[in-house]
DNA sequence: GTCATCATTCACGCTTCACTGAAGGGTGGT
DNA sequence: ACCACCCTTCAGTGAAGCGTGAATGATGAC
């Protein structure tokens, strides 16, 4: 019987073109972002990402060619979108594995914003990104399909983090977005639910701001309670300052 | 502020990395081999894979500087396996998306086998993989570091499959074997367990074995209770013979 | 109509990577 | 001691991918 590596096989060589579409800097970074904060345009990628609209164009054309993205010319812009909302669970897997990856064998030391810090707001660093997973794995936030959020059907896991779904209001702001981590490469929780659960953790006494600057520091209590209501959520040693 | 494309990040680094070495079928099929199937020596997987020793140890090289894979010299073999049993969650979230993928661009007509077929005693195709992935997910089947199986905490799963794990006898064959689905890239149940679940099927009389073959037919009644008792199978329109 | 802006395409040079075939160490069997 | 086997390494070749800079199309503002 032929070898396993047949290059013929559907599924093999749809798993090795998304791999390979996956494996550059400039594709993956602008996957990430158009999986976690919607639609962008050309030019506004090539801002964000620090690269040249030609550069930026040639690799959107190749995500295009593998289907991961479609794109909708209105006027003179090129809206870009993720083709389906499914790419970022792949994004994630990949993100969350190098993250353990380095957790087990760090390049650098841990920053204490590493842990925590603000996002205008709410909260980032890895107890943001740990918040949005948990939110979205227990079904209190539903991802749409055009990088917008809603709230699920069992908002629990936001009743246990200090939060009353009912008090939001999201007339002048958005209820909830998507804010891609630049350090953890994995989205965390902004808009008012954003700044809503910040909230609770402060007064809950679970994580205090640092006087004058963006850091967040997590209490005793905080590293006593936090583990229990953010399954995953591992504190490095010296983290509550 | 520069931009967010900068390799020197650590995280970002590692997902290239780790998205650079699944972009080659050698190392995919051989981290999917040593992930699902445990360990293999370098012989064993350049046999099974059908490639040159030099390249396959290239490969696996490659895999090793990558931390993905680990490697323990007994003799004159090097045994070779997956560093993480996470890579296996990397892995399937990779086959699950080309997976769906294919289904909606398919490049081939869906085949009868497919679906389902018997791989020895237990069901292979659509069918086993969709098997071996609900009882993982529902806990039924805990995927130990080594690539064995081991019965989880809530059995219930299985139940509903019309199979009682106490009647189960492992002494003369394993319980439960990971196997990697040629066409699918994911694995199926083999093993004791294996056998059962398909034995239990086909006296429910939800799948029945082709003559002379080792097709298998999802009946009227198992289109009608096979999805609920295992969510994300998909039957292709003409399945049931 | 003219200009500015945005997106895409082309040609070119550069770098990186993977495969082959042969040779080199190590280990176990006889 | 010899041979068979397994694994690894080496040089050389060919192909593929990527980035730059300039040119081309298309659209909207004035």
């Amino acid at each position: 019987m032929a070898g396993w590596v047949d290059t013929r096989e559907p599924v093999l060589a749809s798993v090795i073109a998304l791999a390979r579409e996956l494996a550059d800097p400039v594709r993956l970074t602008a996957l990430q972002l158009l999986s976690a904060e919607g639609p962008h345009t050309l030019s506004q990628l090539s801002d964000v990402l620090g690269v040249s609209a030609p550069r930026m164009g040639n690799h959107l054309a190749r995500l295009r060619a593998a289907g991961l993205v479609t794109v909708q010319r209105t006027g003179r812009h090129a809206v870009y979108r993720a083709a389906s909302a499914d790419i970022g669970d792949v994004l994630a897997a990949l993100a969350r594995y190098a993250h353990a990856d380095l957790r087990i064998r760090p390049r650098r030391p841990a920053a204490p914003g590493d842990v925590a810090h603000t996002c205008y707001d709410h909260a980032a660093g890895l107890l943001g990104v740990t918040i949005f997973s948990t939110l979205v794995a227990r079904g209190a936030l539903r991802p749409l399909d055009d990088g917008e959020l809603a709230l699920g059907a069992d908002t629990s896991a936001l009743a246990e983090l200090g939060v009353d779904p009912a008090t939001l209001d999201a007339r002048r702001r958005k209820l909830a977005t998507a804010c891609l981590d630049r350090v953890h490469r994995l989205p965390h929780l902004g808009g008012v639910l954003g700044a809503e659960v910040l909230g609770a953790l402060l007064a809950g006494g679970l994580v205090e701001g640092q006087e004058g600057g963006r850091g967040l520091t997590v209490t005793a209590r905080g590293v006593a309670r936090l583990p229990a209501l953010l399954p995953g959520l591992t504190l490095p040693p010296g983290s509550t300052g």
